[in-house]
DNA sequence: GGGTTTTGTCACCGGTCGGTGATATACAAA
DNA sequence: TTTGTATATCACCGACCGGTGACAAAACCC
């Protein structure tokens, strides 16, 4: 079995994501993959044509995120929309804090443009917008706007929790303070979402 | 005027931050921070020990960010904590998109840790804090949890901009989009404000 | 002036990088 | 079995990396 191209190329992607997430996307080279991988480089080039093949390869057949589509189903009916959308900011924080790969392409993804990084990007984004679309959901634009400046805090809030670097003293990484901030969270979103339905002005 | 050692560690520290801001923090090293100074690299050994030695005088020698007391002056006796809190956090973020350098040096911190990232991470850090503390102003602390949640997304949200990584449709780098942002901002720091003040709780 | 120290230039080292050609070895078709 | 092809190994290239020693020239001190 010792001559196996299709395993010798998942040897390779699985070397590649090792590598990023073990020494993190500034570590990742044709030599350093091909040492992870225990692989001669030159198969990079033979499979892939180069590093940025790779990496687009990589990109096509990974799915970073599992659905986000089984949120919704542990949610009954009428639930009031802020719930529903506090659970999907929360239930996405928990996923990408439990994945340190999906932390370290963003990190990539804000210093640098590659094939891996701009494919991580729209498969981010399109990931909350579609899980509502499907489900026919309409939200108010500035629900939409809290909602995605709190995601973008939590999520800024964790990268930062991986080096240990607080932000005004409020480490996410630390159970009871996530406990807090999702408190927090929860109760911001109500007190918005209603404002906005009683048809209050934000000026 | 050829011989003069503080006018070349000047040159060094000044390629130093050029560097920086025009190739990112992954284009930092010994060889290129000398070519870019226009000077041999072996004086950097001289003058600073080391790469590291280096980033540790920049980081002593630069302040990175206008003091926030100026912020405070231009606001009346009496005003609502809210409004106080929001305009913080709002300058903090105008200054923050101001400077490049701020930008790539967070970005840094995300992903690695040297003298100089630590030290801009506890500059960046105690700035806000010390402005309120220096005002004997003292906050609630689910709204100070608020504060700092609403801080990271759009500290985040202007990071992603940089590259044209907006976040659910949502870019920072789009003047109109910046000041809805704002206002939604402003907006839900007051909502949540009186519900704390009211005495509500969070529950 | 002479001697010393500071400042700057140059050449070089071992190591790693991305990338390529030549060659050996397994396997499948004839 | 022979021939051809896909697969893997090896050696090598030029370029750049971080780091150092040798040395020239300017500046300073006496």
């Amino acid at each position: 079995m010792h001559r196996d191209s299709e395993k010798t190329k998942q040897k390779i992607l699985a070397g590649l994501e090792r590598l990023i997430t073990s020494k993190g996307f500034t570590g990742v080279g044709v030599n350093a993959v091909a040492r992870e991988a225990g692989v001669d480089k030159v198969l990079i080039y033979r499979y892939f044509g180069s590093m940025e093949g790779l990496l687009q390869t990589f990109a096509d057949n990974k799915d970073f995120f599992p659905r986000m589509a089984d949120v919704f189903d542990g949610i009954p009916e009428g639930t009031p929309l802020h719930e529903i959308a506090t659970r999907m900011i929360l239930e996405h924080i928990r996923v990408f804090q439990s994945s340190p790969l999906a932390q370290e392409l963003v990190c990539w993804e804000l210093t640098e443009q590659n094939p891996l990084t701009i494919m991580f990007g729209r498969e981010m984004e399109k990931r909350e917008l579609t899980a509502l679309a499907e489900r026919g959901i309409v939200l108010d634009e500035d629900v939409v706007t809290l909602s995605v400046v709190v995601l973008c805090g939590l999520e800024y809030l964790v990268l930062r929790g991986r080096n240990n670097n607080p932000m005004m003293k409020l480490d996410y990484s630390v159970p009871e303070t996530r406990k807090k901030v999702e408190r927090v969270v929860s109760a911001v979103m109500k007190a918005f979402f209603t404002i906005r339905e009683n048809g209050d002005s934000t000026e």
